[in-house]
DNA sequence: AAGAGGCCCTGATAGC
DNA sequence: TGCTATCAGGGCCTCT
């Protein structure tokens, strides 16, 4: 699922249902995620508290009362369910809008709390459970990581410095998680539609403007789509199991062969692999 | 050293 | 119906 919307649509719905709850209980059923959830991931949280949830790019931080941290990605398919108990007291999935059911496979990980639990489901692997022991670890394994698209560090000079002279076509640059942390491969394709830039295009061979409008565009697209809760493509939900709305939003993304949305436009978008991920631009107005 | 490509894994869908 | 091939939003490792 996740880009850097959809983790921060997950990362607010998650401080809403489970900040400052107490962990009773940890159920790991499954170990087995891109890297192995640490055999003694249950003795670390058990009867902690979580502070709160935090994100950095796409990752999940669930801040301890022991101080420790517990970062999450949710890969390709990760998932986290919300789930409260009724007045039986027997838990069930209980979410607001009409939400699909839980998943009855691939779910690896629970987190249970006095009157509510959390589920992580994941069908592809690709996500994973690390636990830091303090702020200073956990900001070292983000160390290797870009600025996000927010931050300030994220200016034209940044953007200038990293770009100028570069063989790289820009897209690849945009999904270079070394470069600017949180985009990826929908929203690379939107940003560059904006911006009015050929996905192949090299960076040595943008000049100002083009920047300019990278700078402004990463923000815009990010911003809209954590306003619309996240994008949809086939599984992202947030965790009560609602589906985001930004997919409708979406100019070029998965519209090969439809009409440019940008007014005065008679162009067509087409979609083209760059280093194997499909990539969607307008014929017209991102002319190479 | 920068940059491209392969690979981890399962599931949905398309085509025969 | 049931096979096979292709594709999917990420990130890391290896090779050139």
């Amino acid at each position: 699922m996740p880009e850097l919307p959809e983790v921060e649509v997950v990362k607010q719905s998650l401080n809403k249902k489970i900040k400052e709850k107490k962990v009773k209980k940890v159920l790991v059923r499954n170990r087995n995620l891109r890297k192995k959830v640490p055999l003694n991931f249950q003795n670390i949280l058990i009867n902690e508290k979580i502070l709160k949830v935090g994100r950095f790019s796409k990752y999940l931080i669930l801040h301890f009362s022991n101080n420790k941290k517990c970062l999450i990605h949710l890969g390709m398919s990760g998932t986290i369910h919300f789930i409260k108990k009724n007045k039986k007291n027997i838990i069930t999935n209980t979410s607001f809008y009409n939400s699909p059911k839980l998943p009855k496979k691939h779910n690896h990980i629970e987190i249970l709390f006095d009157d509510c639990k959390i589920i992580y489901n994941d069908p592809r692997r690709f996500g994973f459970f690390e636990i830091f022991e303090n702020e200073q670890l956990l900001k070292e394994r983000f160390d290797h990581l870009g600025p996000e698209p927010f931050n300030s560090q994220f200016n034209l000079n940044y953007i200038c410095s990293k770009l100028m002279g570069k063989q790289k076509n820009i897209k690849n640059f945009l999904i270079d998680q070394s470069f600017v942390s949180g985009i990826g491969n929908i929203y690379a394709s939107e940003i560059l539609f904006l911006s009015r830039i050929n996905p192949i295009k090299k960076a040595k061979n943008l000049n100002k403007s083009d920047y300019k409008n990278i700078l402004i565009n990463s923000k815009k697209v990010l911003n809209e789509a954590i306003n619309k809760g996240g994008s949809t493509i086939k599984d992202f939900k947030n965790i009560s199991g609602r589906h985001g709305g930004f997919q409708s939003e979406f100019k070029v993304y998965q519209r090969e062969g439809l009409k440019c949305k940008r007014s005065n436009c008679v162009g067509i978008i087409k979609k083209k692999s760059i280093s194997n991920r499909s990539t969607f631009f307008c014929n017209s107005c991102q002319k190479e």
